[in-house]
DNA sequence: TTTATTTACGTAAACGTTTACGGTGTTTTG
DNA sequence: CAAAACACCGTAAACGTTTACGTAAATAAA
């Protein structure tokens, strides 16, 4: 109700603001018995200083922001947690945006984030977002920002991503050793490189494999899951060789898997399936589920890690503080291998 | 770099800042032909009003906090969708805070709230808050608070909760129907009011179908994966005629099936499994899991909505306001009544 | 002692908005 | 035609901090 600031921590006191001001910040110019009495009465009125005053003057707004395309994704959420960890031990704040995969909502926020609302941000793209114009207002108010997972390719800054590319061949090859010869790839729509790096994978372990690479394989996601489903199922139909399924994002692969119960398909024996996934209970699914793993947390640690050092050193970021990190392909019964 | 103001847009049309200001607030005292003026400019210039010199003036942050105990969960994941979606329909930001279940963490974060860098708090208390202390400094500021799912239950303001003690009755009823009469209550550690109900639908089940209670058969959570695993392999092995396990967090139906598995006990022949989740993929486990499954969305989308009617308002937010929404009991293959 | 240095604090401006108040010039009203 | 009303805009204070600068007293150096 009534605030308590320096104005009246001062008057109680019978000091200026302005050493009031000092004292609580620790400047070597007050007397110690002076900080000791300032902070023991702000301790005893509960004194929180106004962010708003304080960022204002300071040109600083100890705050982050997260810009995502969902939060309800296993790979997002832990991802916020490694970068809620790291802000808090900055003592920053965090506040987080959904862009839904859209492109008009991301420009939105960025918009918004121009204005000087936060030192710093981490963004992984909408799928929808098909350039990255939205993204010059941030560059030009020298708002520092860190890509992570969903990068823009050109765009010179710092991205925190996987190795999409070995993860995308090793999850082929995995089925092809399994003794899959029709693979299909379930990927993102739009052009994100993530996608396309898993994709290239994907065709030159085909291709190393001694088979063609067959583009009517490759369906991209509507991004609606009923929708998913129903191309997932028109798909097996229409194919009915396929005996594989990479999918590019934990949700393709759940899709997947409704798709093959809807149709009487079996896993692993009539078709196999591998998927990107931090999902904890991929273990417990019917079956197993052969995942991809990305190392979530540690990239938002590692993204928050990086935007933080341009921050607290006001130095740009560059494109060569980018980190690649390891997926681990954890094999489960979903790709087991059939017997011949 | 070179921020554009108010100052940098009055200087360039030969105004005053007042008047530029009140431009772009559309106020009645300003000639149409300026306000067109002055909003090409801004167009031009892709002015953005700092939002801390205009909270500092307004005392107004435009800003939330949504303080949960963690983000790597599907319900907190969803009800934080619910709250976002709302804030940006009301031009609000959305700041998170995690707990980690921990009361320290939630009090040094309130402490931070209370210095009014945010008008209104959604907040789901941390297991291991015991009391209810730290909240008072929000109380004493004025500050609007909304509990959801997790609240305390002395505490004079708006809670959006489900129907946890229906939810627990139904949910044990189930079980029991289906053949179970050793049933073990899996439940958090601490004494939330959420727990509490939900176990006393636990309760009140076995005493109507006249079953003892037996509070043996309640272990609470350690909530470290690890650690809950063995705690119910402890459970499972040291009282080998439970045959019904009623988790009350989603986390703890997960551990319940790992220590099945370990123990080789089948689900639901041997033991059947129903737990409170909000994970979209309950029904590809193995087997499928029986659900008491919340609102998520809507209860993060209600607790918001009853924020923002204060905080828009000027109003404050009392328990009157609370609201009580419906889980859903969805069967499936782990509580398949066994065959007699 | 005088001068320089240090210590400890106050004054006031600044950050970028918003807004109460006032002041023109123009139009309307009696 | 004077008075009132109106339309439009400027001045300046305020929000709560931080900080460059100044200054008085105390201490050290000369």
């Amino acid at each position: 109700m009534k605030p308590v600031n320096l104005k009246k921590l001062a008057e109680e006191l019978n000091l200026s603001i302005a050493t009031v001001s000092r004292a609580l910040n620790d400047r070597y110019d007050i007397a110690q018995a002076t900080k000791d009495r300032v902070r023991e009465l702000a301790n005893k009125l509960n004194y929180e200083p106004n962010p708003y005053a304080s960022s204002l003057r300071r040109h600083k707004s100890r705050t982050i922001a997260v810009v995502i395309p969902e939060v309800a994704n296993h790979f997002f959420s832990l991802a916020i947690n490694g970068i809620e960890e790291i802000a808090r031990g900055n003592n920053y704040h965090v506040l987080i945006y959904l862009t839904h995969e859209e492109y008009q909502r991301e420009a939105s926020i960025v918009r918004l984030l121009a204005g000087g609302r936060v030192d710093g941000v981490l963004l992984s793209v909408a799928s929808r977002s098909h350039d990255l114009n939205h993204l010059d207002l941030l560059r030009e108010r020298g708002i520092p920002m860190v890509f992570f997972d969903r990068v823009h390719a050109d765009m010179d800054t710092a991205k925190v991503t996987t190795d999409d590319y070995e993860s995308g061949y090793k999850a082929t090859r995995h089925l092809l050793d399994a003794g899959c010869r029709t693979v299909a790839h379930l990927t993102l729509a739009g052009s994100l490189t993530i996608s396309r790096r898993r994709m290239h994978g994907y065709i030159d372990a085909l291709r190393d494999f001694g088979l063609p690479y067959d583009e009517t394989l490759v369906v991209p996601a509507q991004l609606s899951k009923p929708e998913d489903i129903q191309a997932i199922e028109a798909l097996l139909t229409h194919r009915p060789a396929i005996d594989g399924i990479f999918a590019c994002v934990e949700s393709l692969a759940m899709c997947s898997y409704e798709a093959c119960r809807n149709l009487g398909r079996a896993i692993p024996a009539d078709v196999k399936v591998i998927g990107f996934s931090n999902l904890e209970m991929a273990a417990l699914l019917d079956p197993p589920l052969t995942t991809i793993t990305q190392p979530a947390y540690n990239i938002g640690r590692e993204a928050a890690r990086i935007l933080f050092q341009a921050v607290n050193k006001n130095r740009p970021i560059l494109p060569t503080h980018s980190l690649e990190l390891k997926s681990e392909l954890i094999v489960r019964a979903s790709t087991a291998a059939s017997p011949r």
